[in-house]
DNA sequence: TGCTTTTGATAAAACGTTTTACTTAAAAAA
DNA sequence: TTTTTTAAGTAAAACGTTTTATCAAAAGCA
């Protein structure tokens, strides 16, 4: 059970080292037969690459890292699915962390994949700090794409239609009829959930004339159910029902329908929500949450595929591209009854 | 923005490379004042070790790998945290990937992993089929840690104690009076969940004479709640109300709830319901389902834990210790109304 | 024939560490 | 004083690849 390098092919086979290394890689010219002759016999006898070794020596890991903020953020866990499948496409295999929304963790973490060799990093950043980024993309010479932000745009990026998706539900709001329209915004310094309100009070200052951004705004510090749970307060110490509730995410969303619940608030009657994301439990379990589909799995499978190409074409890596997808509106029971 | 490596310091502190690398890692005989001395410097300039280097002379990589069957298995979700916390705590990282209960993937992934050079391996194995894993472990020379599975002795495990998990359940369907019990199992080919099936089952056979597990005990080929409302036809075609159906986790009691959600069915009056592992969105979004807590969390620091000990503590790796961990009955409104 | 090009293959350096075995100088023991 | 021990440090090999420069032989060309 000893492991068999590339010395032992060499030797089994009457050839230098160099050869065999060459046969394997498609690289060199040697006769067709001898680079068969070659492959069949490393692969008769388990031959298995040593990793370290080539990434040491500075050819490519065949793996690519990826941050991202949570775990267990239903959004990425569509994403993944597409991350997935464009890598495995490829040969590739990738290897994935978390930050926690954390700034010197999602460095740190970084850092450490780029340090073990990864080809490039896809990262979903928790704000709009990215110097470390670029410098980690420098010093280790390697892409990177941005997931959903684009503050700076020296960095490639696949995002959605954040601010298409916040107008398509300001004009459901609008057709509702005649009720307060409030958003529950989250923190500012992300910058695709900033451009969803924005676009959101864009639409609401010009056709609705009680709408401020002072008194129909709110903040919510996490994005979560208990964020969304406990900003309720707050908005119905604000306003009379019925309102329309535009929550950041589907998360917040979730935390609002519990509030109605358990305070004897009808909805889509006294309250109406939509969320935004679409995330996987809502249809998994049959919640009937109105909200803003993004394509997740699409961007993951994006976000892959246009790492990769950057891999080999240098020149994409000058002028960065930023994609856009679109999103679209699902109505549920949240906002209309059934 | 050259990158330097131990040659530079030695260059700078007018030392050999051989001192330098000594000075860092603690070992050799050399003068506290000198260790000091490098250390500074190496901190001043900005070192950072290669880590393949490193890795392809045999020191480990501080880094381990973690297989598990789905990212967005929620009680993987929950295990994380502890794996996290516990890495961290020594100083190790971790990289995970997913194997989809695919046998082929789950050993590909492993794989992939220990050629690059993780110092040991936590796995949440699709089977019993655990051949290849052991032969990793050999060939790679790293200790293997499972959870939640423990047929085979030859491997370290954590697990959940099921059988009293599965037992506590059978007990409160009792209290509960005079009701069909039913259970609904899942793949064969896990011992964990196998064992869930007995333990439940001797309890009935002992305490309530109308049970046999021909007629009581049926079988969903996912473990998702699509699985859990497509077998509720069957259940409803072979029983009359009132059940109490335990299933065999909570993601099929889901399933089970919607279902009769759907078709007018009473819980807990009609249906009593549940599940296993006590998934964290029970709890996060209020869905009153009764469950038997298992410790994820815990278990994710007891895996990583123990994987270390075995890395230092070669003893360990002769006779290795299989943990099981204590899990408690949670009551909640699927089964008692409030 | 002699000259150039092509083909097939190799030796050796390089990647950045860690570690073993060895050297030298100083301190301790005789 | 000489011998032995210890302290402090180093040279060099090793890990397993990839790649560059080189070389010999064969082939093409005049």
């Amino acid at each position: 059970m000893k492991k068999i390098t590339i010395l032992d092919i060499a030797r089994e086979a009457g050839v230098s080292a160099a050869t065999v290394s060459l046969a394997l890689n498609d690289k060199g010219n040697l006769p067709e037969e001898r680079r068969r002759g070659i492959r069949a016999l490393a692969q008769k006898m388990g031959y298995r690459p040593n990793a370290m070794a080539r990434a040491l020596r500075g050819a490519g890991t065949g793996c690519v890292g990826v941050v991202i903020n949570y775990f267990n953020n239903p959004f990425f866990r569509s994403m993944f699915a597409g991350l997935e499948s464009a890598a495995d496409e490829s040969g590739f295999s990738f290897t994935v962390s978390q930050s926690r929304d954390n700034l010197e963790k999602e460095c740190h973490n970084a850092s450490l994949m780029a340090e073990r060799g990864v080809d490039g990093l896809i990262v979903l950043p928790c704000g709009n700090e990215l110097a470390h980024l670029k410098e980690i993309s420098i010093r280790h010479n390697i892409p990177i794409v941005l997931i959903s932000h684009t503050l700076e745009d020296e960095f490639a990026a696949i995002e959605a239609d954040n601010q298409r998706g916040a107008r398509m539900v300001a004009e459901h709001f609008l057709e509702l009829g005649d009720r307060t329209n409030i958003h529950l915004a989250g923190p500012q310094r992300k910058s695709g959930i900033m451009n969803r309100k924005q676009a959101f009070c864009e639409v609401m200052a010009r056709r609705d004339p009680s709408f401020s951004e002072e008194r129909n705004v709110f903040y919510t510090k996490t994005l979560t159910a208990e964020g969304g749970f406990a900003m309720m307060d707050e908005i119905a110490a604000a306003h009379q029902p019925p309102y329309s509730i535009f929550a950041v995410n589907d998360e917040v969303a979730l935390g609002i329908l519990r509030y109605c619940r358990q305070h004897g608030l009808l909805t889509p009657e006294d309250v109406a929500v939509a969320g935004f994301s679409d995330i996987d439990i809502l249809e998994a379990y049959g919640i009937p949450l109105t909200t803003v589909h993004i394509p997740a799995r699409r961007m993951g499978e994006n976000a892959m595929e246009l790492l990769l190409e950057m891999r080999k074409n240098a020149k994409i890596r000058q002028f960065p591209p930023i994609v856009t997808l679109p999103v679209s509106l699902i109505v549920r029971g949240s906002t209309v009854s059934s």
